[in-house]
DNA sequence: AATGAATGAGTGTTCATTCAT
DNA sequence: CATGAATGAACACTCATTCAT
């Protein structure tokens, strides 16, 4: 698993990540990204083999990011609602500041089409499961949350709110007068999680 | 606005509706529709004059079940609260049925690339919108609901978890051992719409 | 040999004719003639037997408009040259009122492509050729024209001058001002008739 | 605008233009030519772009061949006549040389249908034109050529007899008894030329 | 007698990929 | 090592024609 990439190895990484997200990997053409990334069209598959390598390459790439740190998070000195609360800041942001990847991922890897790098996939997925399924066991064993949570339903709440709302962008910024980018990603950052926030924590503490 | 088609007719739209919801519209050639729906190459033109127009056709045709029909809802003898149980399930019973139409147009709206009928799908969303809100606002009317509600948010949440879980299907027919079709979609009628239910419940009427 | 045609397969061949002449035969589908004449698809091939076999049956429609008669003119009690201007006039006058006949036979018989009907497109040339040399002979016989004319040259200046004004119609209308139809017709009957036949009286009786 | 080709290119450009002055621009296909030229049938679009840019690439090409040279000519120190034979010859000649391409602007660029490059064609007679003039103009002053002469008419006779010969080769092939190739082009190099000179020089010194 | 439905072959073009240099 | 040239396969689409009714 070849890890470094030189300048125009990054360059059409780059690229192609935009292109990929932005009109899928059917619809990105490698003569788009060559042209974009003002590189010769042989140059993808001359680096990275094929177009579908390419791919994994981009996901290979950004593994780092894909990884949510939350190990950290864990072990630092706050109540499991805080906790809560400050992973889903830092899971949205991280998400949000790695839209591209994500919505590829979403877009590509949600059909049976596309097999690579499945496992990855799954393997960040059920590790983030883990950190979570951690926090939530703690804040019940000290009685703050509600038993009864189904923790993978929990991350799809959090994530599937995010995703729904960047997948209807343009929809939200009619609607909510978001006219730049700066104050679309404010209302992430802002409004956004708080609502997740508000959302999780009524669905733990709630008592029915 | 042609409404009525004839059985082949409506055997291309079943077939390439399906195909576009698994493998997306550029990854799926009117070749790939032929085959699969048994008729000739040209029929897709013939029928529906292009590619594109078969797309609109498919959304056309399933006009009925994208249209949620909430109106006869609200007029129901029913507590907000109940109203908005109802709602969710009447929302991802609906979605759910027609899981391709909606994945299509989630998948292939919400580039930029395609424009088509954008216009119907942002009147949909609204509709939506508009039936929640008076809901909503009765419920806050009586009392039972807190107040600062944001309500696309809501929807978000909702719909956002039922196609975060469904992008993920296999994650989680894996996760959760659901290991037909119909385990599957009894987990989304009972367990997935009760956990919505549920989170909406708790932030409708949680005191923080 | 078919000659009478009822109402719509003379509406076929009259829109044909002008497609044909307007965008050539290979230029203009058989869609195009139906939607301009209102006729279903199927009709050509039902009525004609195939686009190839429409061409023939425009041209044969046409033979009696082709064939130009010059068989009473040349009994008229008239001298060689006046018999010569007068024909000219004929010939033009004949020609120019069936453009587009005429322009479909030179452009689709010119090359080897299309043998079809080549043979009564011959014997037109032959018969007119014929005319032409008796009268050119009788004004020989009578000392008016000069010895040395090749006949088939003769035609070929009339005809060629004509087409390839004609060919030109669009460079021509703009030098010369023929803003309308009518005054680019009337140019042809009076100019440009009066320029040939003076061309061919020179050509006639010049002493060298 | 590209004017050095490889020697695929031209190969391409050869063959091209030989098939659409055989059988019309709509009449062939790039799978003809590339058949024809034993090239790919990509390489046509990824040489030239698309068909339509190959046929401006012909004519772009010949660009050359096109510009009549009459500049010079009309410098050399001859009689006003004489200029007009050498004209004529040089005309007939170099447009009998460069049959295929004249063909393909005659028949493509006479529909309103092909509209590229209409400008450069023009402005090739027009030019044309302008340099018969002067010649004109000078043997008018010296009293050889007679008054009234409509110039555009003398080169539509020029090159309408040729043309018009050329597109009835075969009736005139067999009729003339004109067996090789060599024997047609020595007849238009011989008796075509010295027809139109001798129409020509009646047309401009006869008195009526 | 007339036609809507249907089709296989063909259209120009773009695709991801290969290969000689 | 890097790339311009080249290619076969596939693309969406249109063609003239056929055929059941």
């Amino acid at each position: 698993m070849k890890t470094d990439f030189n300048e125009k190895q990054i360059q059409i990484l780059r690229v192609a990540e935009t292109l990929f997200a932005e009109k899928g990997f059917d619809g990105t053409s490698i003569r788009d990204i060559a042209k974009e990334a003002n590189i010769n069209i042989a140059m993808v598959s001359y680096y990275f083999g094929s177009k579908e390598q390419l791919l994994e390459a981009i996901i290979l790439n950004r593994a780092v990011a894909i990884k949510l740190e939350l190990d950290i998070l864990t072990l630092e000195d706050l109540d499991p609602l805080q906790k809560i609360h400050k992973l889903i800041e830092l899971y949205i942001d991280k998400v949000n500041s790695n839209r591209c990847i994500y919505k590829i991922m979403h877009f590509e890897f949600s059909s049976s089409q596309r097999v690579t790098n499945l496992q990855a996939f799954k393997e960040l997925k059920l590790g983030n499961l883990k950190s979570l399924e951690t926090i939530i066991q703690d804040g019940q064993d000290k009685g703050i949350f509600r038993k009864n949570i189904i923790v993978p339903l929990l991350t799809t709440t959090i994530l599937g709110t995010y995703f729904h709302f960047h997948l209807n962008r343009n929809f939200f910024q009619d609607l909510l007068n978001l006219n730049t980018e700066e104050e679309y990603n404010t209302y992430i950052k802002t409004t956004l999680t708080m609502h997740i926030q508000q959302t999780i924590k009524a669905l733990l503490t709630y008592e029915s």
